[in-house]
Order: C-alpha cells, then sequence, then structure tokens
RNA sequence: AAACACUGCCGCGCUGCCGCGCGCCCAUAUCAUAUCGGGCGUGAGGAAAGUCCGGGCUUCAAAGGGCAGGAUAACGGAUAACGUCCGCCGGAGGCGACUCCCGGGAAAGUGCAACAGAGAUAUACCGCCGCGCUCACGCGCGGUAAGGGUGGAAAGGCGAGGUAAGAGCUCACCGGCACGGCAGGCAACUGCCGCGCCCUGUAAACCCUAUCCGAAGCAACGCUCCGCAAUGCCGAGUCACCGGCCCGGUGCAUGGCGCGGAGCGGCAGCGGGUCAAACCCGCGAGCCGUGAGGCAACGAACGGCACAGAUAGAUGGCAGCGUAAGACAGAACCCGGCUUACAGACAGUGUUUCACG
RNA sequence: UGCGGAAUUGUGUAAUGGCAGCACGACAGACUCUGACUCUGUUUGUGAGGGUUCAAAUCCUUCUUCCGCAG
C-alpha cells in the first residue's frame, strides 16, 4: 500500500481553515477535496487520496515525533485494509498529547469511527484492495 | 576485604515472521516512468544534541596594508587549527593515589571602593606628649599613628634602641616586591649572594603588553529551458566591486544605478514551468590493525577495508535464546574539540585502612 | 537545519557594580445608608547552577524556557 503525502504548506493551511474536522483521544482529523493544483492520479486514472500527517515540538524530540508518525501510517494502512476512502481527498492527521504512548491498535478504531463520522469512508466498496 | 582515585571500552547480539529508506537485478504494465510486486545487498550516535570554539568547502575579482572591533593569556610541545590535548612551573585542597585554578601587567595612566568609620590613598574622633592661659574643671596652639573602635581592606610582622610622646626614624630577625650576579633547567622557574624598597583592592572596569582573526554561510551558492511592458540617469566617473572607516587595488557596454507607475507571483525575494532534470552529496586531516620514535599528547612506515545519503525526511513490532535488554536519544555539507544528557555491562592501574602470613 | 535576540511581583515596564523602584491588579482600612470614584496602608521579585568581586538584577560561564528571521 502506498502512501501519497501532503507536502505543501497551502495544503495543510486549507485544510485546517476550510475542512471537516473530528477530534478523539489520540488524534485529530481535517479533511477536504484536494485542490485541483495539488491533484494526482494514480497508474489507473483514479483520483488519489493524500495522507498528511502533524506533529507538534510539543509531543517530544525527534525519535518520539517519527515513532508517532510510523504508528500513524499504520494505522492509516490497517484502516486502508477494512475499508475504501473516498478518492481525491487531503486528510490531515494531528497528533494529540496521548498518541505518544499509543499502539497502532490503539489508533486504528479511533480512526475508523471518526472518518466514518465525517462521512469520508465508502465502507467495503473493494474488500479485495 | 573495605573505602576511594584515575584511565580505557561497550552501550544490545543471534534466529524466525511482518514492515520502512536507498542501490542493483528480475517480473508486470508501458517504453518516459510506475507498482498487489519478487530477490539480493545495505542502512544513525557516544553523545548524531547544545551551537560554545577551531578548520575544510562555497561565494564575495585576488584575499593586500592600516585604524577600529573581537579573541586568547605562566612556559615547552602536539596539531590542519583551536579557547582542545599532553608535559611541566607556580598556587590551592587532600593522610594519600590524585584533583582544581580566566594563572600576563595594579611599580605607565584613568576610573570605582556604597554603608560604617576621625580618616579609603590620605586623615587627628577618643587617647598620648609638649607649650601657653586658668585657683581649678578645662580651653587654645602644636607634635604623634604605638593603643581604641569601623571596615573586605587602615601604610608589612615582632623585638630592641630611640623620644617630651611617638613613628622603618635606626638596627637585628622574619615576610614580600624589584634589580644585578652565580648555579641548575630548552623555558616558565628554583636555590644562594648582594643592593634597594615596603607600595590597599579591583583589569570576568577602561586600559597596557604579546599573539591571532577579511565577511558571510549549503535556506551559502551553482545551473539547463522559457518569459520579462514603458521610462530616466551614468557610461572613465560625484560610478560599481567591500559589507564599520581609510589607503591601495580591480572592473566597466553582451555594462552599472535609481525614482515613480502598472501587471503577475509569493509570507518574502525579477517571475514561472515545480513533485522537470542535474549538481553541491560523501575517498574525507576517512576507518581498522601492527607500530619505528616520544615521559606523554602524538605519530614515521607497513598492511587491510569500502562503510547511511533521506527531502514531510528511513531502523520499528511480535516470538524464542543469550542470567537481563531497560538509559540518554536520530545524520541533513563535512571534519577536530568542548559542554550538556545517560539505564546498565566490562577491563586495567594506583592509594589508604584493616585482617592474615 | 542555519542565523539572531530576550527572560525583573499576577500584568506591563525602570534601575553608573552598592537599600530593587513605578503604574495597574489583589488584600485591608477610611469616606458613604450601600456601591462606584477618591484617600491611606499592606502583599507578592531579578529563569536555574557555578564563578570573579568586600559586594552581582548588572560582569564571566554552563544550562532551561520563550520569541524572531531565512523555503
Amino acid at each position: 500500500m502506498k502512501i501519497y503525502p501532503v507536502c505543501e504548506n497551502r495544503a495543510f493551511q486549507r485544510a485546517y481553515k476550510k475542512g471537516k474536522k473530528a477530534a478523539g483521544k489520540y488524534i485529530v482529523v481535517y479533511v477536504i477535496k484536494t485542490s485541483d493544483k495539488d491533484a494526482a492520479k494514480t497508474a489507473h486514472g483514479k483520483p488519489v487520496t493524500r495522507l498528511g500527517l502533524t506533529v507538534t515540538k510539543g509531543r517530544g524530540g525527534a525519535v518520539v515525533r517519527n515513532r508517532i508518525k510510523r504508528v500513524l501510517r499504520a494505522a492509516w494502512c490497517g484502516a486502508a485494509e477494512k475499508c475504501a476512502f473516498s478518492g481525491g481527498l487531503d486528510v490531515i492527521i494531528v497528533a494529540r498529547d496521548a498518541a505518544a504512548e499509543a499502539k497502532s491498535s490503539d489508533i486504528l478504531p479511533e480512526l475508523l469511527s471518526l472518518s466514518e463520522k465525517l462521512g469520508v469512508t465508502e465502507a467495503n466498496r473493494n474488500p479485495e484492495s
């Protein structure tokens, strides 16, 4: 499973200002439709859903932050196996304090429930992929 | 054996499964690249950290001189260099092994020293002594730094001579400082002798002396392609390069500079293609081993090794074994140090005390 | 990642090396029938450790925290 990253600062700013959000114990999720300028497509021509991570310095040093980002990506991949996301979205995940100690298995159900709340999943549409 | 002192070294290893970055090969789609992909190789530190010093490298024409500014501070050495390291001298601490020291100059000059105290770099409050006046208490003039009290600091300490009372005023001893000589040492310095002086502290106050330093930093900067309207000035100078200043030097038409307005982009910068491509980018004062030489830091010489290179930024999870796997923590142009953080493991040398022989 | 700066009471700010002030706030009292205004008084302090000095908010040094600039 390949992760398409959100790199541009403008995309993050757009998500914070205009996107929909939902908060949980470990994470806060922002979702917005990818702007035309940054849109990318897969080899099959489908629009791609991109993942952006925000882990601020307040969460810890470089080692701790790298670990949080690893865990969040693992949860993202786990979620993508269970249900497909709608195409052409930017999804920004912001780590909260509790995320420093969390496992990916702790975050996975929270990510799923928050996604459902925001209505960005198309559940079990394509379970094989 | 106990308590210490110093130094070095490691800071997870192996197996299996899942997963990540990079390189190569293969497969698949397409022939530019991409991935349900597969295989092999490879992949953070002792501090990678703080950014406190020193270099390399890059750009400023070259990196020239002086002033200003900054840094360092016993001496000798190591080193590319250093504020680092080693040795040594002096001082301080410890029974000792050993440790610690921003350790030049206050006798070139200037400044500062609150409060207290009579007086703070020179002075007479109490006291002591002499003279004059007074019946007397005492008052006035002068001498004095021994005693008192204040203070961080009060003119070196103590004894004798001396005196009206006293005082390095004189002398002996002790202490300190400066100069000269002799001996030892590469030197700092140490010892002895002679002669002179006795002078407060502060230079992490200005300063003086000696030595060193051009500036900026990979977000530096280099480069392929495309685009860029109208207008003014300079054009061998009242120009530009240089950044605080001066001198000197260099460049000048495919050039340099500026005011106002308009458009576009951006947080900002001439702009854009932009997740295009390439380069800086890892062979370097590199690492490992032996090691002439040297008290040591270091290191001639010889042999061997190929050992991260990301770009929202890669190392983790589970199980088993190893007694136990657990700290601080992640390269971002590259090195040498310093400082700070740190669970635990190992090795060596030495000191003191106790016990036994 | 690189470069630069700052830290003084609850808040904002002063202080040639010599007792740390000022304003607002808080608290108490006075004035008033009560409250506000006003007046009087009190409280709370140099980010942390080490050093230089007789004496440090100030000088030196090592940390901590915060802020700014550079895409």
